[in-house]
DNA sequence: TCCTGTACTGAATCAAGAC
DNA sequence: TGTCTTGATTCAGTACAGG
């Protein structure tokens, strides 16, 4: 794309093919409520690695990882975040994804370059691969990095209520503790194979977009792939630009995004864990589309109703809060256990949220 | 402290008063196993912090943690990473442990200096300190690098097995989950205020020297403190030396190290890898007799046989070789642990020739 | 329908020692 | 120094076949 084309209006829910550089400095300055950016790691691998079993591992081989040194990501790390900065509004934010192989980096570029960080965010992966050859700590996290504009720019967006509601009345920590991206989630190409080395699971995208934008408004996403940030912005009513090179990504997440309107209940069926359980905040079901935005829950004898809020918060007619807190307004009581009070329709049939809580129990594992 | 003056010896268990870059200046090159290092954050607080309920936040406000700006903060950075460079071994390893205020700058210049990462670790703190205002997510955790000397060095200590019985028989996850430093750990001063601002728990310094150290070995820590890294690696049994400015801190870390008590040398076992196991060749088993030479082994499901020469090799029916080599083969594979795939017959039941080899470890050991 | 066993997989800077 | 041999090493989850 030459230098000199620039866009005359925002590309809202577009996805724009070319240089993620080249492709923001034709964008209008001052255009984007957010950009969430998920660079090239910057591995460097050597050799095969095989499971104890001999089985091979598909690691991440793709050129787009390749760069001959650490100046070299560096100066391209330099001026990807120039590019985003320029179009950010002053009130934006940026969101950056990484490992120790590139974090660092990244997170010293931001600074550089003006950015504030309001938190550093541990990504807690309750199925990481493990450590085949015994000889270190199992890699079983990975970082984001949120930062405003810069230092003086005091309003920003974070809806501190709606994380607190999704954590259950408890502030939202600094470690999220989610599943990778597998199962049917995980796009997969013609062949078979995964679509993409390294697409990111929604519930990831769904904590970010809730937390720090509101609805309509713009998240660009520099390094889009196979479209996560599509998806779950176009889920929960943001608007997105996506830059990516590749046509067999772009394709990908056209189809994706595309069906993501007519958004199908998922298979609900429970499988009981025997470990010990860990706690699942109500929000997690609504992060993990097990439970619409939406969605109508009642009481066993459907006497009274109440709908789920984004962030896990139930409205009923004249009041708002957590599923027990609700619970309890509704009956006059002090307290009440939501998740066994409230129930949803599935065939025509009420069960009883607490069902959903044991799937995503189940999933999780311990953790 | 004059540039000339050098260590004649390396000052084991001891604390040395003095600016840390100076003071490893002086000491021998190559001379330690592990660096263990607490640096200033390089915190940027304006004003007071108070709590809901007005009362006031006790912060680091100490000039030791001020810097005129990040430049500054990475040329201290850069200075002291190149002392620890230098007196660390070749097979040494470094940590260091920071926030995000500062561990992005750390991590880049490690990288730069030419350590090479072995995991980011996460420490998880269980009862963090919440976000009062309500404008960020709850800083929850702190990060810790550890990093060897360099890509090439492929020798290092990391007790594998001792990390694994640590989390019942699991490998040892990036993330660490402990609470922080408080109640009759937390050092007090005169008045009853916090003697040290930044104490870390004793369990976080437990885990890094119980993993990255053995017994015996030296480690560093160029900002003391009030000596936590001292006082646990007395009680296991490892050699510190402790770089420290105040007075203060030194006064304290001294009276705690003091009272510390060293476990017995036989507590400090730890378990001990296979590959630390002295060697057994398989010849050995039919040398001493407790296979016979014509014995069969069979792989678990008795699909394949093959039988034991006088020299070790085994015969299938179309090749010879070590008992790997004849696993692979039989398996169409490229590799194979010959110890575990082959098994013998004995009371009408197979059992796995590990068996016998660790029979004649457990003799070679009592020799 | 439910349970069991087998096969496969995920951003991975993944070996060490003898000769 | 490089080459070759030895032999150490995995967790949570999904998918599917078979009983």
């Amino acid at each position: 794309m030459g230098r000199s084309r620039q866009f005359s209006r925002i590309p809202a829910n577009e996805i724009l093919q070319g240089d993620c550089i080249e492709l923001m400095n034709a964008l209008p300055e001052k255009s984007v409520d957010l950009v969430f950016a998920d660079p090239p790691y910057n591995l460097q691998l050597q050799g095969d690695l095989t499971r104890p079993d001999q089985s091979k591992v598909n690691g991440v081989t793709d050129a787009w990882d390749q760069f001959a040194s650490f100046e070299t990501y560096d100066r391209f790390t330099r001026e990807w975040l120039a590019a985003a900065r320029r179009i950010l509004k002053d009130t934006g934010a940026i969101w950056v994804i990484g490992s120790y192989h590139n974090i660092f980096r990244v997170g010293a570029s931001l600074q550089d370059a003006g950015f504030w960080v309001m938190n550093d965010i541990v990504w807690r992966k309750t199925n990481p691969m493990p450590n085949f050859r015994g000889t270190r700590f199992t890699n079983a996290h990975e970082t984001l990095i949120w930062a405003t504009k810069s230092a003086d720019q005091k309003k920003y967006t974070f809806n501190y209520d709606a994380m607190k509601a999704l954590n259950e009345d408890l502030q939202m920590r600094s470690d999220w503790v989610l599943p990778i991206c597998t199962g049917a989630e995980r796009l997969k190409d013609e062949t078979g194979d995964k679509a993409h080395p390294t697409q990111k699971p929604e519930s990831l995208l769904h904590r970010v977009l809730l937390a720090t934008t509101n609805p309509g408004d713009i998240v660009l996403d520099p390094f889009f792939g196979t479209g996560t940030t599509g998806a779950v912005a176009k889920k929960l009513g943001r608007n997105f630009i996506g830059l990516e090179r590749e046509d067999k990504y772009i394709k990908a997440a056209k189809a994706r995004i595309k069906a993501v309107q007519s958004s199908k209940a998922e298979d609900l069926k429970v499988t009981q864990s025997k470990r010990q359980e860990p706690r699942v905040p109500f929000g997690m079901l609504v992060e993990r589309g097990l439970l619409e935005p939406g969605t109508v829950l009642y009481d066993p004898r459907r006497s009274v109703a109440a709908k789920v809020r984004a962030d896990g918060s139930l409205v009923c007619k004249d009041a708002t809060g957590s599923i027990h807190k609700i619970g309890a307004h509704v009956q006059g009581l002090e307290a009440c256990n939501g998740w066994t009070f409230w129930h949803f329709k599935t065939d025509g049939k009420l069960k009883p949220i607490d069902l959903l809580r044991q799937k995503v129990r189940a999933e999780m594992g311990t953790a």
